[in-house]
DNA sequence: TTATTTTTTTAGGCTTGCCTAAAATATTTT
DNA sequence: AAAATATTTTAGGCAAGCCTAAAAAAATAA
């Protein structure tokens, strides 16, 4: 059994490691769970010692596989409750984040599975993230950005890299959804702003919204 | 914003203030907490302190009108989420206890007032106990016990005074469930114990049982 | 490669929530 | 009403999880 806070470590350390090949550095877990240096480095002694990570002095964290599918097992939990609340609940994506981060928290195995299996075991969360499963396996896709596509591509619309809500009510605005086939139609010189056409309709979207929008090219 | 431990001593004080009129004991609440009169009296102190109770010592703890709303809202998501437990995931009213302990605690009014409806405003828990109102407000019917009915009387089963797991599964044995009508045919001098019509069938319970079983006339 | 800067760890402190043992108060018995 | 017993509070300690400031190590720049 383990707490809130080694659960969030953990979780942390498993987001971070995407993006770095090697040791998750203290200073960046610090960073992503609002909390000091000293205290993370104190909480890799202990998950060290508890065989989730391995931990050096002065270079980083990784996980263990147990640590791995430990960390994999929350973000099932998170990401299930996420379906939930949107697919169930009437919430809006841009809602269930901050109560999935308590609800991924609930200790109960039967939940879990008996949740997944209300849902119809769905393989996706809101925002496009894929759901571990019990196993602890994760379908990663390739992740492709608008931005990283030429004029007269299309690609379909298939998650977001920023998942803040301020970014998705953003989206839901502009009424890009999860799903749209976006095609790249013109990218302007002066500040690479690009002029797609969703749907039936055009739209300018600037390049900082393009590089969040993760897609499949088609 | 309360903590979990705050909450819990909370809604022990709501659940022991039924049984006496006035202060709540500092070594009930322990004894229903599993932990120590000292940390119940630290901890009566800080409830104090934020205006949740009375307390005086030596002389135990009173909800205020502000602490009885917040215990009853706690109460209020335990219950709901019982009933999502049982309705809509499948578990049995024996199963749900311990992990409607940890949903309990979930921070959201909407995620409250959402469940609530997605559940079509249920009034009952699955253990017959109902469910508060969102101001507030509780609905108690007397509780009558079957052991207090006369011989040839017959009550509708409502509720379980122990709903401990042993109990539940017991219960379920011997098909005895809620909304079944139950006619007291005969008392043994002996042991007390009880011949009972339930549906088609006739059998025996014993005192123990049937002061456990909460029933109303019919 | 030495100096400077950045990162990380250590040391020491704080709060919360728990504990045991001793002291204080209340209750019950005689 | 005094003595004996039971209950409750106080005092002092401990672990977890956080903090700041200082020291140590690593990374970068000169």
């Amino acid at each position: 059994m383990l707490t809130f806070s080694e659960e969030n470590h953990l979780k942390s350390i498993f987001h971070l490691s995407s993006e770095s090949e090697s040791g998750v550095s203290t200073n960046s877990i610090a960073d992503n769970l609002n909390t000091k240096a000293s205290s993370v480095t104190e909480m890799l002694k202990k998950l060290n010692d508890k065989l989730l990570i391995v931990y050096k002095k002065y270079h980083g964290a990784q996980l263990t596989e147990k640590g791995r599918k430990t960390a994999l097992n929350i973000i099932r939990k998170h990401r299930l409750w996420e379906v939930f609340l949107v697919d169930k609940l009437n919430f809006k994506w841009d809602e269930v984040h901050d109560i999935a981060e308590q609800l991924e928290h609930i200790q109960s195995e039967k939940l879990t599975s008996e949740l997944d299996k209300f849902l119809d075991f769905p393989t996706k969360d809101p925002h496009g993230d894929p759901i571990p499963n019990p196993a602890g396996f994760i379908k990663f896709t390739p992740k492709l950005k608008l931005s990283d596509l030429n004029i007269g591509e299309t690609g379909k619309f298939v998650g977001v890299k920023d998942s803040s809500s301020t970014f998705l009510k953003y989206l839901d605005k502009r009424q890009i959804s999860l799903g749209s086939n976006i095609k790249v139609l013109h990218q302007e010189e002066f500040d690479q702003s690009l002029h797609v056409g969703l749907d039936e309709s055009n739209l300018t979207i600037s390049i900082k919204t393009a590089s969040n929008l993760y897609i499949t090219k088609i």
